[in-house]
DNA sequence: TCATGCGGGTCAA
DNA sequence: TTGACCCGCATGA
């Protein structure tokens, strides 16, 4: 759409600013939560999206004071790395959430890396012209207007679920969970029968996190006392979040809890990330979307890293498909999801997942920029000694993935088998799970 | 214990 | 004046 083809009220909302003394409120439609929104992007969510509401992301953002009440404003604080710029055996390299309290920042730094004991360094965010990536959050109306200022400029860090995780399998088993790791042998270089490697499977979250290797999908699920509904949450956002492109209609009438037609709509969210002209939907803050999308696209590229994981659903604590095949999520995890998922049949697979069947039954595979800054595969993947963010990724095609047994007590051991095996991508199990 | 939000205050550009 | 940052406090998980 040329621009001219706005109408004043579109620019409007085209054309904020956080600072702006007024903000557009003929909002059509709202975006879907982006969890790991980078460079100059700006977004309007529904006042009812409770990942907007708790002004949630990714990055480890801590709050800034700008002595404006109505705008919070937070600051990135870049990523934990080891001083020794160490790497794990499967290569991986380690990339910690730094805490956000102050003090607890202070006692992180203080620990020694996970993998070598050698010292941890925290690294900054740079990304705002020298200063770190500011991101604003300002509630307006039925609205909450998000902007982001600053690209960032280090790996991204373990998610917050992620963190969580890792803290509470440190309470629960007192011990770093590399102990099973080793008794089990290295879950990302096993596989069992029927199994490939999980490096195909693309989007694993295998940020080495103190002595445990979460693939960020399963971040949820280790402890059984991890709550779920947050997980399910976020992976439905992100399933909403393909790209700034997403937009959630306010008027859809289909934004029914039913756990049925959430399932199918997140699995059409799914498929829609494959859609290369999605990438190019105009978001509801409109302005940077199609650029953007190029941008960030180009730029993760760069960076080792894909858009199109962030479309996954990292903090997804089970296959998203496993829903109809063995677990069903609670009326309480669909709580808190109040947006809508639009409700468009799958589009054409112009462009597919690496390990997307195609039409045909064939997997597609393809070449696809990764995100190894906190997805990183195992086994053949080689990290480049000059240039850690510069990864280079081959997929192994036609990889299978089994979903965990129908038994719903999975104790640690298994979990981290299955979890060593093969995650299985959400898009993949789309294609793989029956449906119900 | 830590995340999060708020707000007073300082400092440098 | 503005933006970044430090700090303490309160609240909640």
């Amino acid at each position: 759409m040329e621009p001219e083809d706005f109408d004043s009220e579109d620019k409007e909302v085209l054309n904020w600013d956080i600072n702006d003394m007024k903000l557009p409120q003929n909002v059509k439609k709202t975006d879907w939560f982006q969890e790991w929104p980078d460079s100059y992007v700006k977004h309007i969510y529904s006042s009812e999206d409770r990942n907007a509401q708790r002004h949630l992301s990714s990055w480890a953002m801590r709050n800034t004071n700008n002595h404006n009440s109505r705008i919070l404003k937070k600051s990135c604080l870049g990523v934990v790395v080891c001083g020794h710029n160490c790497s794990t055996k499967e290569g991986r390299k380690v990339y910690l959430r730094p805490a956000i309290c102050d003090k607890a920042r202070q006692k992180q730094q203080k620990k020694s890396c996970p993998n070598c004991n050698g010292p941890l360094k925290l690294i900054p965010c740079r990304g705002h012209g020298g200063f770190p990536v500011t991101n604003f959050w300002r509630h307006d109306g039925r609205f909450i207007f998000f902007q982001s200022k600053g690209e960032h400029d280090h790996p991204k860090p373990e998610t917050k679920l992620e963190a969580e995780a890792r803290r509470a399998m440190k309470k629960v088993h007192g011990a770093p969970a590399s102990v099973s790791l080793k008794l089990k042998g290295n879950p990302g270089s096993k596989s069992l029968p029927g199994e490939t490697q999980s490096q195909g499977s693309l989007p694993l979250t295998w940020s080495f996190q103190e002595g445990v290797q979460l693939p960020g999908s399963y971040s949820g699920h280790l402890i059984a006392n991890t709550p779920q509904p947050n997980s399910l949450n976020d992976c439905l956002s992100f399933s909403k979040s393909y790209g700034s492109g997403g937009t959630t209609d306010l008027a859809d009438p289909t934004s029914t809890l039913d756990p049925t037609k959430l399932y199918e709509k997140c699995r059409f969210s799914s498929n829609r990330i494959y859609n290369s002209g999605d990438l190019f939907q105009p978001s509801a803050s409109g302005v940077y979307s199609d650029y953007d999308n190029l941008q960030a696209w180009n730029k993760n590229a760069a960076l080792g890293r894909s858009p199109l994981n962030d479309n996954y659903c990292p903090n997804y604590p089970f296959p998203l498909t496993s829903w109809p095949c063995d677990f069903f999520p609670s009326q309480n995890s669909l709580e808190n999801f109040p947006q809508q998922i639009p409700l468009e049949p799958p589009a054409a697979k112009t462009s597919c997942h690496p390990l997307w069947p195609n039409p045909g039954g064939e997997l597609y595979e393809e070449k696809v920029p990764v995100d190894f800054n906190s997805y990183v595969p195992s086994l053949a993947y080689h990290p480049p000694q000059e240039d850690p963010f510069l990864f280079t990724y081959t997929p192994h095609p036609h990889q299978q993935c089994s979903l965990p047994g129908k038994s719903t007590k999975w104790d640690f051991e298994e979990e981290m088998t299955y979890m060593g095996l093969d995650h299985c991508n959400n898009e993949m199990l789309l294609n793989l799970c029956p449906l119900r």
